[in-house]
DNA sequence: AATGAATGAGGATTCATTCAT
DNA sequence: GATGAATGAATCCTCATTCAT
């Protein structure tokens, strides 16, 4: 956690410091991104940097937080509406909302990217949280859609429910750091979907 | 590659070095893993590396070379004895073999995490290219059994490739990591593969 | 010495910062105490630490009058009453006294030996000047006792007067804190003076 | 202990930087002397010093043994020729040998108080190490004279070790660190040693 | 008088690579 | 081809002190 001082800031010298961050983190990755470039960027004091962080993963954390927060302002509300419809009917929205989110905030989602191909320790334990709490949710509506009897008895949930979170996470992730246009994304979601629903066999 | 000095060497020698490259990054992963380190591993010389290979890339790539093609030792030979067979029927066993693999050589499935989990942009450009390869496999065999009207003819069946070498690669890789027993490993590939075969929806 | 507004805060919180001073010197020795750790230590502001005191050794300086102050009131009523024995005759009684002082507060001893192990010069000086203000008192004790015939006329008696402020002094705090018991204590005065009064040789 | 890289060097260099290492220790005193004031007083850059020492206390404690080791040539010869004699009849020639070997090496001296008054934890300890076995000779010495009658048998040997140790020690190296003269410290000893033998009372 | 943010110099250490032997 | 010393830039982090509020 970023420490009291870096709170108390003007919200303008905040976001000088959290923008350049981003930028620098983005442009480098997590592991060749130094303390130095940061500062750099953000154009504070090697000092300062100090005062308001405890380490390089301090900011990275804060900035994976805040991306974190938006993206729920997306998906939120989808969930919190269909929420009695069967996962599956709504799964295609909360992809076009992800996707939706990565196009506004594509910063973000390079970070994402960053984040999940970051080789240090800290972060490591910290996608592998985040992973597991992102399961959890897809869990929930399964483990709900189940019992109602619109998924097969005979189904792990947690192994569709991983399969899920990889489409609508780490895979558009990497789709649409590769370039790929709405229209493939939509192609990719469609099918993956399809199949996790009805299978690939005739 | 490697410099031709390095293929000169006596095979004792050049398994010295690759072992206790092996050996090093296992231990600090790819990032933090310094030529340093790797000389004083393997008890070389300093000037010798730059002598053997042109950077820490170039050890690492030909350590990820070398579990690769013992992997095909375990692979291989049953994607050729039963390639008649629709794919949905030998990937079980395919994935049986892929654990055998990881179990008989943990040090190679070590790697492999590190692999894709390092920071370092060659690496990024190397597991790009590998996933890339690795999906054109189960892409050949699906595009076949597509054509014979064992898979639906409105599946992308790129999307399924991808799907099922998660499966075997990644996906595997980290629950092996995990520490998962044989019992969990065979659990998940069961219901990853009846999923995307007969979807999960009732 | 420490500024007048350090005397005017109210005296809770004088002792506060003095006791968090005297913890973290204890804790680190002199050298390696930084400004920080002790503002941090006594919960003041940073900079109020400059609005209480010059510097480091202002604080630390401030500590070791106090911790003197209490040793002579252990020393000073003994020195008082039995002004007029012989020197020899009281000194195992000051060293008994010293040793409860130490007992009764073994944090002043541990500030004693940091302030004998410090590095820095201003502390090199201020012991000098300690040691010799140290060696006066047995030195007039001395003086009166070898005009009154109790100590051989040809002895320098600056140089027993030193010998005996070794036993007092650095000598005690050294056994004292490589955790010696009162019987080890006593032992080694018992010792020490007989060897200053009677001599070594049979 | 120094890396093999220094024994290694041409004997010129390896003087050089061991000679600008006890300048710079004895300016400044061990803990005020930084890495950096090393390499600069050497000339030597800055990697190179890891190269050649672990640590800055490598460089010191190696300054210390070679101390030791001159101070051994003077005191050597006489301990093993005189080993015969009643101890006491030979400390003031040892007395005056150790303070032939400060005058032929002062900076040495200066080293010894510096290594006397630090504060780092590494010193402390070595420090310490140093005392017990500087008090062993003596006491070798002390046991066999006891043993001969010539010390008288209720004292604990021990102590009166420590009490000659103090002497051709700490207490020789901070008197001529005060700048005494040859006659002074001639006295100095004299009064010492006289009343560690006869005693000081009448 | 109280506060705590600002600052950049300076600390130790590691690094990849070159080069002379 | 083998060796290992040389190098100095770059790493992270702490520091004492000032100063505006």
């Amino acid at each position: 956690m970023p420490k009291k001082t870096f709170f108390n800031l003007p919200k303008e010298k905040r976001e000088r410091i959290t923008n350049a961050a981003l930028a620098i983190f983005n442009e480098k990755g997590y592991d060749h991104t130094s303390i130095n470039d940061i500062v750099r960027a953000a154009e504070i004091p090697r000092g300062s940097f100090y005062q308001y962080f405890e380490s390089k993963f301090d900011v990275f954390f804060l900035l994976v937080k805040e991306a974190q927060k938006k993206k729920l302002e997306y998906l939120g509300p989808l969930l919190e509406k269909r929420k009695d419809e069967p996962f599956f009917d709504i799964l295609m929205d909360a992809f076009s909302l992800a996707l939706q989110y990565l196009r506004d905030y594509p910063e973000y989602a390079l970070l994402g990217r960053h984040m999940y191909h970051a080789g240090a320790e800290e972060v490591l334990r910290m996608v592998e949280r985040l992973d597991e709490e992102g399961v959890k949710n897809p869990l929930y509506f399964l483990k709900r859609d189940q019992e109602k009897g619109h998924i097969r008895d005979d189904i792990d949930i947690r192994v569709l429910a991983r399969m899920i979170y990889a489409l609508l996470g780490p895979e558009l992730l990497d789709a649409f750091h590769r370039g790929a246009s709405d229209e493939e994304l939509y192609h990719l979601a469609k099918n993956h979907i399809d199949i996790l629903k009805q299978g690939a066999a005739t």
